[in-house]
Formats: structure tokens, C-alpha cells, sequence
DNA sequence: TGTACATCAGTGAACGCGCGTTCACTGATGTAC
DNA sequence: TGTACATCAGTGAACGCGCGTTCACTGATGTAC
């Protein structure tokens, strides 16, 4: 135990808020306590407010950070297909597959806190920019927002019926819907 | 005090539901303690137990009594507009208004549940039956899926963008973009 | 390069509090006669 | 219709528990010389 160097310290501040970056995206705030969140990434709980003014303020460093990692995913995928439509359908089709479904924790930010956020305005800052960024991404202007609003409400409701067979029909029915704009690429299986 | 008369009783167990339904929704299921739902109307929270075998019991019925409240209000719309695009087109004016984005306690089930639901399945049924309910009204099949998702999503968004000017802009961009299909009434001011 | 000591990242116990749930009790309601 | 009593809806105190937050302490790190 003892003292971390400098070094190691940074560190564990940046697992901390990865850490709860993913729980809070898999579990919501709530739903996971800062005891469980450090000794997730081996530490006790004492040392938290050493670096963090409370919890409300790492969820607002959790969410910019799944923000920022977000907007890197998107970077790779304009890598991959070229800025144009084709990465876009590459983007919605990932996006609304039950593999993302099924990992929140690893998934788009703008859905994994919007159950938390839509009550609690504290965070709205945050949150707003990190919707502007991934809705001009998606589409200029309205566009962007329209579309981001039909990816973010098909993946919450196939979410919450996950289990049942609704879910794989608002995936599917989404994906090929006119909300995206026929950008969509057609099913291959 | 004493005891009430099977009436009263009955009544009083439909306002846990009625207060439940409001409540969960306003402030997620976690953010309503027994306590505090049984004071709101006026009764203590040790007779709960006797109406109800937990508090995931109750969220359930809660669940079910807003989509069945909403599966009402959509009634009323189809009497005056009639069974039609009209109808439709006058959900989504009201589902993306500013109004509708601020009181979540008496709007859309399937976003106000959305939330809590997408984490944990005890729910999954009722929910699921609910948005099943609402996608017929709102489409047949896959479209009534999907526009149901942009509904939901676009909804979502502005109350976690609350606050900033973007959350007007979701509004706006999703009632006139194409996931409704182009139903949406042109804007009048 | 070596030494003395101040710094401070992380520990672990403790705090006050509110939660879901339980239960002995109360007394008006409902019912058997 | 009237009486005696069993029922049971609602009360209020209590339970064990986990939460966010605080704090005195530890001892390796970082630094002044």
C-alpha cells in the first residue's frame, strides 16, 4: 500500500472513470455504488474523494468519456468506408444489432444515459454535446438529429423487450425503416 | 383510524397503482420510495404489503396501467380525428411537444419506462404487450415499429437535452424528418 | 549520488440516513344469528 | 332490525442493510539539500 506515484495515480483515476463509464452505461447511476465501482478496478472506497468532488461529478466525466470514445469509433469507421454514406450504413447496421443490444455498457453513450439523464438535468451539458457531436456525425443538421433519434429509440425499446421476440422485430423494422433515411443496407441473411 | 370498508380499499389500491404509475415515471423506479408513494396519498407505507407482494410487484401493474391509460388516450384521438392518417399525425404533434417532453409523470409509458426497463427484465412482458399496443395504433407491422422507435427516441433525447436549445432542435428535426413518414402536420408558427 | 523529511495516494473504519420489508396491534367493517 | 363477534385495511415502530461521504492514519514517493 503506501503511497502511488504520480504515474500510477493518473492511471487509476482514468480506470475509475472508465470503469464507471461502463457500469453506469450497463446498470445506471443508481444501480451501482462507489464501493462496488473501485474495488471493480481493485481500490477501496476511501480514496474516491480524492479525486472526485462527489458522484454526480464522475457520471459527468463517465459520460464525456463514453462520448469521447464514441466520436473515436466513428473516426475508425470513416476510416474504414470513407466520410459518406457508406460508413453510415455501416454504423446502423451495428448499431442496431443485438450484439450492441446486449453490451450497454460498451455501447452508444446517448442511449446507455438517457434513462438517467432525461430525470436528472445535471448532466444536460455534457450530454447536449455529446448528442450534437454523434447527430452531426450521423447527418447535417436535422438530419443528423432525426436519424440519431430513431438509432437512440430503437436500441432503448429492443432494450427493454429484450427476451422477447419484439425485440429482434424493432431492430429489423428500424434498420429498414424510413427513419434512417434508406441508408440502411439491405438484410444479407 | 380502523379498518376500511372493501370500497375504500379498492379504491385505495387503485391510487397506489395511479400514484405509482406517475411517479415511476417521473422519477425512474428507484427514485420513489414506498414510503414516500404511499404518503402522496395520504396513507402510511406499512399497509402496502397487503395489496402488494413487493415493489417489483407493483412497478409491473404500474406499467401496465399507463400503457393501458395511453392505449385510452389514443381512443379518444381516433374519435376525433377518425381512424387515419389525421389521427396519426396528431399524436405526433402533441408526442414531440415541448409539453409532452415536461411531464413525463402523465405521458408515454413506453419512454417513461424505457429506461428502467432496458436494465432490468423483470417487466418485459407487460412492456413488451404496451409498445405492441401503441406500434399497431401507430403503423401497421414494421411501421408502426419504427416510427414508434423515432417517437420514443426523439422524445428521449430532448428531455436528457432539456435546457439547451437542442432539445427544441430534436423536437423539431424529428417531427419533420422521415421516420414518421412524412404524417406530421407542417409547422404552424 | 546519498540522506532526511515532507507530501499525499490509497486504506479502512465510521457516520448518519433512507431504503424495502416485517409485524404486533387497532378498531371500524362485515356477518352470523 | 338488533346484537355479538370475527375479520382485516391500515398504523406505526422496528429490522437489517447498503448507500454517499468523512477522516485519522499509513508508508512509499518525491524533493530539498
Amino acid at each position: 500500500m503506501g503511497r502511488a506515484s504520480q504515474a500510477d495515480a493518473r492511471a487509476n483515476r482514468q480506470r475509475v472513470v472508465a470503469a464507471a463509464s461502463r457500469l453506469f452505461r450497463e446498470r445506471g447511476v443508481s444501480g451501482v455504488s462507489l464501493a462496488e465501482l473501485m474495488e471493480s478496478i481493485g481500490l477501496t472506497h476511501g480514496g474516491f474523494y480524492k479525486n472526485f468532488a462527489s458522484k454526480d461529478a464522475l457520471v459527468d466525466e463517465a459520460a464525456a468519456s463514453g462520448f469521447a470514445d464514441m466520436m473515436e469509433h466513428l473516426s475508425v469507421l470513416e476510416q474504414d468506408h470513407g466520410h459518406s454514406d457508406r460508413a453510415r450504413s455501416a454504423l446502423f447496421d451495428e448499431y442496431l444489432s443485438p450484439e450492441h443490444r446486449d453490451s450497454p455498457g460498451t455501447g452508444c453513450p446517448a442511449a446507455g444515459f438517457a434513462g438517467d439523464f432525461a430525470r436528472e438535468h445535471t448532466w444536460t451539458e455534457t450530454y447536449s454535446a455529446g448528442v450534437r457531436d454523434m447527430a452531426g456525425w450521423v447527418g447535417p443538421g436535422d438530419a443528423g438529429l432525426a436519424r440519431l433519434a430513431t438509432l437512440v429509440g430503437g436500441l432503448l425499446l429492443a432494450r427493454a423487450t429484450a427476451g422477447s421476440p419484439l425485440s429482434e422485430d424493432i431492430l429489423r423494422a428500424v434498420r429498414n425503416g424510413p427513419g434512417l433515411d434508406g441508408l440502411a443496407a439491405p438484410e444479407t441473411d
